[in-house]
DNA sequence: ATGAAAGCGCTAACAG
DNA sequence: CTGTTAGCGCTTTCAT
């Protein structure tokens, strides 16, 4: 068994509370007894258990976090920032991957509960009945929360503006003569990158055609990308460009045309969406639009820690915060460009 | 504040011994009393705190897990197979990612003991003096652990057998006539991957150029790779394919030689390792070695359990289990095959 | 079948 | 400065 303070005590011929001042040295404690503790604590290897300690300082120094799929580079690269910034606090930062299904957000979120995360970060955001349930819960409780998502329900959120980002990759595809524009999304609904994709339509006196729209709660983003465009090209629809929910499913489209005997951007022309690594190396470069990473992570971190620090008083008293990121539209070679990203109408 | 146990028991006019017994319906409890009980928790939306159980219980149903790069997809596929596992058991899956730094290491295992987590999964293996304290400190606490390389310190562990698909894949090489072939290798030290591109080497007779070997400890694979190439072609050095310590590298080398000139496989033949979603994907599609991911994840689970349920003499004596995977080349277009992978000398 | 009481390992008054 | 004591929220004997 691993000792604890009261062996430590013994050892070093103090009571307990004595121990467990040099360990926070908080109170003052003569130094020679102190060298005895500290003796003590090297020899018995003993670390204080936190657990105990957290039941009494009604905290846990943890923050979950649930995210739809880990294997997504923009979410790793997220939960590297956000791992970072907590673990300078002293927080241990917990992710959860749902795969895109949502009941597993409910079920992890009551583990969180479960385990009296100090904080939660949403990072995920199903659609479905479940959903309702599982931010009232975090309500109920009122728990610390920021969410990825635009205002949820109330909560604070730090969003990339992806109506602009989504709105600038389509107005660069139209401007480069492109009219039938596929949109191939994401497991999100609502889905603001759709709404960015009609926005450009309506901009410029455009009709989407909804045969050209595939959505999907997919496992593999990849895939996805693979299979949605071959659905396209098999239902024997008219596009010349194709606007993707993330880079993975871009890839997985031109993989996809490439099968099909399509070649990017000479047939078709493909805009991602994130920027993840890969996609400045891939033969065509991506076109793409670039999602702050940083930014977001350390605003999300800073507005957690404000309500951390409030008591549930002020906390249920705050009004949510929305802060918002604006996106970068980067042009590669897949959209056929390049063309300056300001280049409006 | 949160709803106690107390509270409970007095809403439903019991003691909290009696709503202790229904959570965890061990005991026999009339079913009249038993239904007051549940009401009252539902009414209250009572959650009972893990952590005071786990005090009682001497376990936290928590596991750490040491990775060294979640942006990697191959350890982030193996987080999601992991946490399935885990959940599936009720325990939760703590990832900390070291992004390549041995300090970090070491903090992880402290933080993990001071949360007293039941078992430990070390990914990562970095060299340097701060580890032997480490892997002391897991033993001193006899905490149960699986590590994902090679027999550790009498460790438990689950290992892909990287001797034998390196040595495969440099042997593709050599059968496909190529003689200078570069090794750019990880951040692993002892690597068994530099250790099956020699063996190849020796198989065949031929000598290991050591001009031709470049390490690194670096922060992103891609970039890794990307400028070990290029230093490779600026020291004017002769080789005609470049074996890779994993994927992301290897793309970034095939970027760096496209940035040269040089195109793949016509004038250097390329080799990844891991087979992560987007070698199929990429141009030219990525031969590689591709790692049993599932089988891996699922061995080391089932070897972490079994020690999970052993108490700590049991577990001091039992010898470590270290169970190996065999890898399966792929070969693909980088390479300039196709060839059987059989086809040895 | 249920309640009272003794802790789990630690911190935080409260006395000396 | 340091020891004693009362809990944190829960489980688990031991009685009843």
């Amino acid at each position: 068994m691993k000792p604890t303070i009261k062996e430590v005590a013994l050892e070093a011929g103090v009571s307990i509370a004595t121990v467990s001042r040099v360990l926070n040295d908080k109170d003052k404690v003569k130094s020679s007894t102190r060298e005895r503790v500290k003796n003590a604590v090297q020899k018995m290897n003993f670390q204080p258990d936190l657990n105990a300690r957290n039941m009494i300082n009604k905290e846990t120094k943890t923050i979950g976090m649930i995210v739809p799929d880990l294997s997504n580079e923009y979410w790793a690269q997220l939960f590297d920032v956000l791992q970072e910034r907590f673990w300078n606090h002293k927080y241990t930062l917990i992710v959860c991957s749902t795969s895109h299904k949502s009941e597993k957000e409910t079920a992890f979120v009551m583990s969180f509960i479960e385990r009296r995360v100090d904080g939660i970060i949403i990072g995920s955001s199903l659609a479905g009945p479940d959903n309702e349930s599982t931010y009232d819960m975090i309500k109920n409780h009122a728990i610390p929360t920021v969410s990825l998502d635009p205002k949820k329900r109330g909560m604070n959120s730090v969003v990339g503006d992806h109506l602009q980002g989504a709105t600038d990759a389509v107005l660069h595809l139209v401007n480069l003569g492109h009219q039938n524009i596929a949109y191939i999304g994401g497991p999100l609904i609502p889905d603001t990158r759709e709404l960015g994709y009609r926005n450009a339509f309506m901009l410029n006196g455009l009709v989407v055609n909804e045969a050209l729209i595939k959505r999907g709660n997919y496992m593999y983003a990849f895939q996805f990308g693979y299979q949605a465009v071959s659905e396209l090209i098999e239902e024997n629809l008219d596009f010349s460009a194709v606007f993707c929910f993330n880079d993975a499913i871009a890839f997985g489209v031109i993989k996809g045309l490439e099968q099909h005997g399509k070649s990017v951007p000479d047939d078709i022309a493909i805009v991602g969406y994130d920027d993840i690594q890969m996609a400045s190396a891939f033969k065509p470069a991506l076109t793409t639009v670039r999602q702050p990473i940083r930014d977001i992570g350390d605003a999300l971190a800073e507005l957690l820690f404000e309500s951390l620090g409030m008591d549930t008083e002020t906390l249920l008293a705050t009004p949510p915060k929305n802060i918002s990121f604006n996106m970068e539209l980067i042009v590669r070679e897949s959209s056929g460009g390049p063309v300056s990203p300001s280049k409006k109408t």
